[in-house]
DNA sequence: GCTTGGCACTCCGGTCGGCCGAGTGCCAGA
DNA sequence: TCTGGCACTCGGCCGACCGGAGTGCCAAGC
């Protein structure tokens, strides 16, 4: 029976500190939420809760503070999924709907999920590691220099310049295409990657241009690449800015750093969420992350989600990153 | 002779003002340059600057800050480039050389300059406009659906899924693809738009390829993109942060303000430096830009530069944006 | 006529003390 | 088990105060 309550009152001090960002009282409570009890009987309840560390106070006398802990009995056990509203679906529909290409797609989703969450918002690009080769292109730009295009079935495009020590003529070009292609494409990257470097030694003819393939293939730069959006959020911190705004305005800027936040990609519909401390990154034990797969087919290409302050309104980034990903899922179905 | 002083007065001024930060008193500037003239001569300077506008003090007995007009007299008469370190120009050097693609050379140079001026740096795409059609590739997907595939002669590729209303075979495919190289490739990006929708009216099957391509080589939003780097050097802003930081951080987001920031690009080594309100945005009236174009051949094909606080290091920030938008010519000039 | 030292004045920024109010913990009573 | 009452704590705000940096002006000197 108090247990009910008082899990009831840590969500009231939860949602009333999200939005108040004030420490909030006991008296406070009970006039704003429904709660049925006397002030006093929430500050047992509270006492408790403390006691068991789901909330502190900042000082001897101000209101109560959610803890890492707090949140995380609320994500876990209290909050409810806020329902996108009609509004927000539409415009999920129609933003996306316009990409023309993937990295459209991407940095359409960044905006869109930035816009929603009024947070920074962070989409990994589809990595290449589990897609497949739809077409391998070959470019004469000079005799003895040539254009390697590589097309994935993620839709993403690899380009390289590569300079041959022999001139080709149309048919050894020709040759030269049809050899690529035969070996890597509808192969997914690992086995395309060997088998183009087998190539490069079976066929010396072809081992420029194959070792380079196989190299932008493996390349794991493009597994590291990532959008972000929303920065502009970031001047909402108010308080506190150097202890949370510097780190995370630094994270951004590191793509590799913002990686390893957003975490190892979740497949199917499951939503990480990183309060606080328990992120990798001590200099951001005042942000969490909430993140989640994407990919056609519910296999999990790549991560998208968002971070804020640990303060932030999970129900509703919760919400929008399940959405966002969904939809984005849904046209990487199709293309 | 009493003018040579003032102007070194001034120069010092700007010198003391953008390394402390702080209001700069007569005392304080006797003391660290060696003008050979006491505080009180210095102060009659001082008094002869701000009744010219050049400097103001923020409160009646505080020391005295450059105006905009006092930066403009500084980088118009009084600057001379800080020369780059030989580890500077190496870092250039070897950073940028390292690049596989366009938009490699673009992401690196965002980040070289955003490191080198330790503030906001922003590339533009080189644009499409001026640049000239390499060739087209088509492939199929599947029999009623193409990939067609746009590489430009900055490096620049973009693709696009065509929905057929009839299947093609190969022969069809082959024939649509050297009837769009004829008219396209070689040509510069308008002349190759209007063979494209020539060819689109003359030979009805291939139109939905040659429109697309057209509106792929006449799509603005390619012409709108930009590279930001360096944001996490906002942070150091310190003092009024709504004021100044906010503003920028919206308009990094809105990549098309950024242009309108940049400027028209510049031909040749021409730096343009816009200082505070002198810019079209009122809302960074205390930010300030140097920029210039860049471009195969000294042709500007598009623009970078760095933004911010109109107290900035301007001998510092234009040597840097010099030499980067210089090795970057170097390498489309090689490309 | 320009430069200089002296001097009175202004005003910013930091510190100190006191007050107010929000909020708590505890206790006795229902 | 809940509730009302009460004493207590402490942070934030306001006003006063003070020191210091810097200025403007003036009269004297080179």
């Amino acid at each position: 029976m108090q247990d009910d309550r008082r899990l009831a009152v840590l969500r009231a001090i939860v949602e009333d500190y999200v939005a108040t960002e004030e420490p909030v009282g006991s008296k406070a409570l009970v006039e704003r939420h429904g709660l049925g009890v006397s002030p006093a009987t929430v500050r047992n309840d509270m006492a408790a809760l403390e006691e068991e560390g789901f909330i502190t106070q900042p000082h001897t006398s101000a209101g109560r503070v959610p803890t890492d802990k707090g949140y995380r009995m609320f994500v876990d056990r209290l909050a409810t999924l806020k329902p996108m509203s009609v509004a927000e679906r539409r415009a999920i529909a129609t933003i996306l709907d316009g990409a023309v290409d993937l990295d459209d797609v991407v940095q359409r989703s960044v905006r869109l999920l930035a816009q929603l969450t009024r947070q920074v918002a962070v989409v990994q690009y589809p990595t290449l590691s589990r897609s497949t080769v739809r077409h391998i292109e070959i470019v004469a730009l000079t005799p003895s220099r040539v254009l390697a295009v590589l097309i994935l079935s993620t839709g993403r495009v690899e380009q390289r310049v590569v300079e041959l020590a022999t001139d080709l003529d149309d048919a050894a070009l020709a040759d030269l295409r049809l050899r690529c292609n035969t070996v890597a494409t509808g192969e997914i990257i690992a086995d395309a990657v060997t088998g183009l470097r087998r190539l490069a030694t079976e066929a010396p003819a072809t081992a420029p241009v194959a070792e380079v393939l196989a190299e932008a293939m493996s390349d794991h730069r493009s597994d590291e690449r990532v959008a972000v959006g929303g920065a502009a959020n970031l001047a909402r911190y108010g308080a506190s800015f150097d202890l949370d705004v510097r780190p995370l305005l630094e994270a951004i800027e590191e793509h590799v750093v913002l990686l390893t936040l957003l975490g190892e990609a979740t497949t199917g519909d499951t939503l990480t969420v990183r309060i606080g401390h328990e992120g990798p990154l001590q200099e951001l034990a005042s942000t969490s992350v909430v993140a989640t797969g994407y990919g056609p087919g519910n296999e999990a290409l790549a991560t998208l989600g968002v971070v804020g302050p640990t303060r932030m309104d999970y129900p509703g980034s919760m919400a929008a990153v399940r959405a966002v990903a969904r939809y984005v899922s849904r046209i990487l179905d199709e293309a």
